[in-house]
This record gives C-alpha cells, sequence and structure tokens, in this order.
DNA sequence: CTGTTAGCGCGTTCAT
DNA sequence: ATGAACGCGCTAACAG
C-alpha cells in the first residue's frame, strides 16, 4: 500500500552510485566524500525519503516499542502513571503500545501473549487484581523480553519492579487518626493477594504498635473492589461490637460507596465516623463525601522511574549483563485535605 | 537479544526439508503432506517456534498497529473512547500505539511524525483544542496513511470521522426542562471556535424555535473553560434581568464550578435554578452536587465506530478503493438521573 | 506434493 | 572514498 515510498536502492540508481555509499551518506559515515553526502542528502530530501522503520527492526531485531498493560486508564491512578510512561519512552525514541487487562486475568494473558508476538523489546506491567498465577510473565522471562512492573506487583522474589511503600503512608494516617483522638480504627482493605494491601496492613499494624495500642484483627476486613464487595465490607467495620469511630479505606472509589453506604446509615461523615482514603480520583474536593486526608502514591513518577528501569535494562541486556533484580520503591505519603 | 529463537530455516535444516514447506506446513496449505504437515507442527511445537512478526511486517509492508493520539486520557470521555478502540483492534490482529497530545499542538505534530516513522497502518485521532492548522494530517494522506477522526474533528471537508451530533441531545435537554415548565433558560457555552459548541447553541435554538418560544441571544454565554471564566458566565446569567430558572451547561466540569458559584450565593441547585450538562464524570452521582440530566456522547462507541471504520479502510486500501469519505455521526441522547 | 529462488530495505563486512 | 555482496526471517512465484 506504501510502495510509492522511495528507498535507498531509488536513490543509489538516480545517482549512478551504490546503495551503500547513500546508506553510508545518510547516516554521517566519515568516509564518504563531502560533495556525495550533500548529494545524496539533497536528493533525499527532494524524494521525501525516510528510511523504513520496519526494515530497520527487522534488521536490527528490535522495535523500540515497550509494552504496556494495566488493569483500566479509567482509574486515573493509571491514566497519570501511563503519562510518565510516555513521556519517557517519547523522549528516548521508544514508542508505546497499549493494553487494558480490565482486571481480568485471561485478557492479561492475551496481552501479554499478543505483545510478546509484536516483538516488543520490553514491557511495563500492573498486574490485575485477579491474577495469582505468573506463568504468563514467566514466559517472557524466557523469551528474554526484560520487564518491569510497577505499583501491582507479583509476590514473587526474581522480578524488576518499581512501586510505592504504602507502609510509610498507611503509618502517617493511622498516626493522624490517632492524634485525632481515635482509638477503634478500622481497616477496610483490597483483595488480600495484592502486595500494598499486605504493606497497608503492616503500616497500620505498626502504627498501632508504635502507639502501644494493640492489633485488632477483626478490625482489618476485606473487599473484592465490586460495589457489593464494599458495601458488605464497610457494613461489617460498621457493626463491629466496638465501636469504630474511624476508617482507612483502600482508596477513594472504595472510600466513596463506604461514605455513601455510612451516610444512608445516618451515619455523619468525618463526624462519628472518620475516612481517610488512599488517592486515586483527582476530584475529591467536588465530591459529597470526602476523606479527610489521602495517602499520595504518585502515579507518573512510577510510571517514569519504570520506565527509565526498563529502558537501562534494554541497554544492559545487549550487551548480556548480569541478572541482578532491580527495585524502586517510593515512599507514599499523607495529605490532608483542608476543605 | 533473542537471537536463540528457532527460525523456519531451522526447523527445514533438522527435517531436512525446504523452508517453504515449513512455512506452507505452518499455515496449513492445502497441497502440503498431512505427514510432513504434522511433523512440521510438532518440531515447531517441541522448538517453541514462534514466527518473527518483525519479519513479516516487513516483509507485507504492514504492522498491524494503529496509532491512536488524544488530548488525554485522564479525560473519562478519552479513557472510554479508548476501550472501545482497543476492544476492536484486539479483536482484529491489530495492536495500539497510544500517544497523548495534552491538547500541545507541537506534540500532537511529534506524535503523527513518530507514528508515521512506526509505519502505523492507520491512525486514530481526537485533535487538540489548540489545532488550527492541518499540515501535518495532510501529510499523512501524502504518505498513503488512513486518518479516522474521532470526537474533536478538523474543520475541513475531506476526511473520515465519527462524531457525536450534540443537536440532538441539546434539543432533548431544553425540551425537557420546557415539560418542567421552565421559559427562561440560559445556555452556559464553551468557546465560540468550537464545533460542538455551535451545534449545542443550534439545538439550544431549534428547541426553542420548535416549542415557540422566542430565543433571546442574551441568555447565550461563553466560557474559555477555565474556573474563573465558568464562574463569570454563570454570574453573569444569575444575574440576568430576566429570571433565569435553569441552565444547561457545556460539560460537567463548567457543571461543578458553575454549581458551586450558584450554591454560594444562596441559590438552590436544581429548586431554584436547574442544571442539565453534557457527560464527562462517571461519578456524577457522588458529586456534591448533580446536574438533573445529562446528554450522553458515547465515547466507547465512537471509539469503536471509528476503529472498525478505520480497519474497513485498510481493508479497501488494499484494494485501491475509491477515495469516498466516510462519517459516522452518533445522536447525542439525554440521560435523565433520578438519584 | 515439494524444492529453489528471489526479493522486502537496510546495515555491514570485505574488498578495492 | 566507494562498491559488491550477504543476511536478517519470511512469503510467494516459479519449477519441477
Amino acid at each position: 500500500m506504501r510502495s510509492k515510498q522511495p528507498t535507498i536502492k531509488e536513490i543509489a540508481k538516480r545517482l549512478n552510485i551504490s546503495v551503500s555509499t547513500v546508506s553510508r551518506a545518510l547516516h554521517d559515515h566519515s568516509s564518504i566524500g563531502l560533495r556525495t553526502k550533500t548529494q545524496v542528502k539533497q536528493l533525499a530530501k527532494e524524494l521525501n525519503y525516510e528510511p523504513n522503520q520496519t526494515a530497520i527492526f527487522f534488521q536490527q531485531r528490535k522495535t523500540f516499542t515497550i509494552g504496556v498493560i494495566l488493569p483500566h486508564l479509567a482509574e486515573s491512578f493509571f491514566s497519570e502513571a501511563i503519562s510518565g510512561i510516555e513521556d519517557v519512552t517519547y523522549k528516548n525514541k521508544y514508542t508505546v503500545l497499549l493494553g487494558q487487562s480490565h482486571d481480568d486475568v485471561e485478557k492479561e494473558k492475551q496481552l501479554v501473549e499478543k505483545m510478546k508476538i509484536h516483538r516488543v523489546d520490553g514491557m511495563l506491567i500492573s498486574i490485575s487484581k485477579n491474577t495469582a498465577t505468573y506463568e504468563h510473565f514467566e514466559m517472557l522471562k524466557k523469551a528474554n523480553i526484560p520487564v518491569v512492573f510497577f505499583d501491582r506487583i507479583p509476590k514473587v522474589q526474581d522480578i524488576h519492579y518499581v512501586a510505592c511503600n504504602m507502609i510509610s503512608g498507611t503509618m502517617q494516617a493511622v498516626k493522624f487518626l490517632l492524634e485525632k483522638g481515635h482509638r477503634v480504627i478500622g481497616l477496610l482493605n483490597g483483595p488480600e493477594n495484592l502486595f500494598a494491601c499486605k504493606e497497608r496492613q503492616e503500616g497500620y499494624v505498626q502504627a498501632l504498635i508504635k502507639n502501644r495500642i494493640k492489633f485488632d484483627p477483626s478490625l482489618v476486613v476485606n473487599t473484592d473492589l465490586s460495589p457489593e464487595g464494599n458495601i458488605k465490607a464497610t457494613k461489617e467495620l460498621l457493626a463491629h461490637k466496638r465501636k469504630v469511630t474511624a476508617i482507612v479505606v483502600f482508596n477513594d472509589y472504595v472510600a466513596m460507596d463506604a461514605m455513601h453506604y455510612a451516610h444512608q446509615q445516618k451515619i455523619k461523615i468525618n463526624k462519628d465516623v472518620c475516612f481517610v482514603s488512599y488517592a486515586n480520583l483527582p476530584f475529591t474536593h467536588y465530591l459529597k463525601y470526602c476523606p479527610m486526608a489521602s495517602v499520595e502514591q504518585y502515579p507518573y513518577k512510577q510510571g517514569q522511574k519504570a520506565t527509565e528501569m526498563l529502558l537501562e535494562l534494554l541497554d544492559k541486556n545487549e550487551e548480556e549483563a548480569a541478572p541482578t533484580n532491580y527495585k524502586i520503591i517510593l515512599d507514599s505519603q499523607l495529605v490532608v485535605y483542608n476543605g
């Protein structure tokens, strides 16, 4: 379909020189006469010549494309993260192949397969909330395609990843509530197989211990992140025999459901029960019910760092480097809303 | 870096047959003996053979990749649209190369260039709000790369596009308000140079005419979409000498500012003054102030349709078809919230 | 039914 | 300073 595009062969023919001369001239090779060099370049411009990247990709066994798989862009965390990814890739002559898993493991597998077939040079992945087996990632390893996981990372050892340490932010959140006088603080956590949930709980427990408050496991409930699950979990916490006066919630989406439900139960939001959440939404101040504070997870930065790491790996890879595992862990941080 | 991967040549050598036989066997070519066919396939599986797509792309002058350029994924309209795009592309063995212009014309141009170089088979574009010149798109035409614009389309004739007709939805919105008894209805519109704004006004006027109400131009005000502009416009409408009892607002973001300001002025939202908006936000029901109704613009569907159109063009292109221009115009539709 | 061969466009030795 | 020739992996036209 685009057969009319000029090639170096065409240029060579017109100038009565060889293709290799043209190739070298175009690349400013030192051993080409200035005269032929300018000659070639001018004709190239005239003909609107553009190197055929697909040929180069093929020849160099490299596509300068990185595959990105994440749950869904509708979540603003991920749409911000991908901006970070894009910005770094495009600065480095790479390009982004996109795929949303929509939190479906099967879809995730298909995407991995598709991108592998498409010969991406490397991948950035944030796993679906249901991903519990990792063969499809192992496969990539075997195929020698570097992967950097970000934010939602699998629970295995030998991987590269960038994540946000939820412990610090959670500890700050609990401390914030303790200082406000709360003693019975619930943790409305997400799916247990997510690493970040483990960390939330760890931060929660550590903050309690640090303040000499006994950890009560029954104050921790999990949701599968579905609206029904969110409400069920909230219900459970609010019905706890000890009167829960504050809840640390997995994220803003869950928090909205939780606060909505609480309101329906005639509970005064952030008075009878205080809510603290983890930042996902950009519009919290326009919401009917807004958490008192929020743990920031720096999506843009995570995207950036993960991409930088991947590009570094791609460089290294060419030199057949040792298989060290890289990790970058950012500290999450509590932001208190004054609205 | 991935040189260990087996090729058909390798398979051929091991089986002492020719590469073309292997190729054909793998493709279930009719003229290959069942015996060799199974033989080849088995060895392929054993060796974990996978065709090198880059070679195929190169050879077939096709990348099965489509470039998508849109302003920003953070706007939920676009993140939904891209889901529609993805779903169709992935069903058709294509893949999505992503780029956000962030409403920056320069960035948009760079992306077009980059994707062209990457030899995408076609492109889906929603232009930045500042795009006023179209040379970078002309270039694509010359390079014979089909483009389908969606939602935000350039003001030129010879393009393919999918868009949503704002007239129908706006008429429904005004009709809805008229039926509620409103007679003085304001239109808080966006920048006049946007096509979609023209359509909003047209729908507004048509609905009034249809109901034999005189169109009063002073009831139409425009905002530049900045928070200050939004408030200024709202102020102007609320101060109108005729008492405005309902306002049709450009979009949810503007509506939030408008309702917020109105509330500050002791105006009871959707009682003293009713608001109707155009859907951008997925969470309207979680908002502090929610418009009574909203004009739906079907982002997912637009994405789908645009992609289908592009894929069709790609098919056609191979047969060197006539350069007709395709358009699909969906009707926007009013959705009344019952919350 | 199967093998041989010729590209696809480019970079890259190896000659000259 | 330049050219000839090869190969990347695959498909397809042509020959048996």
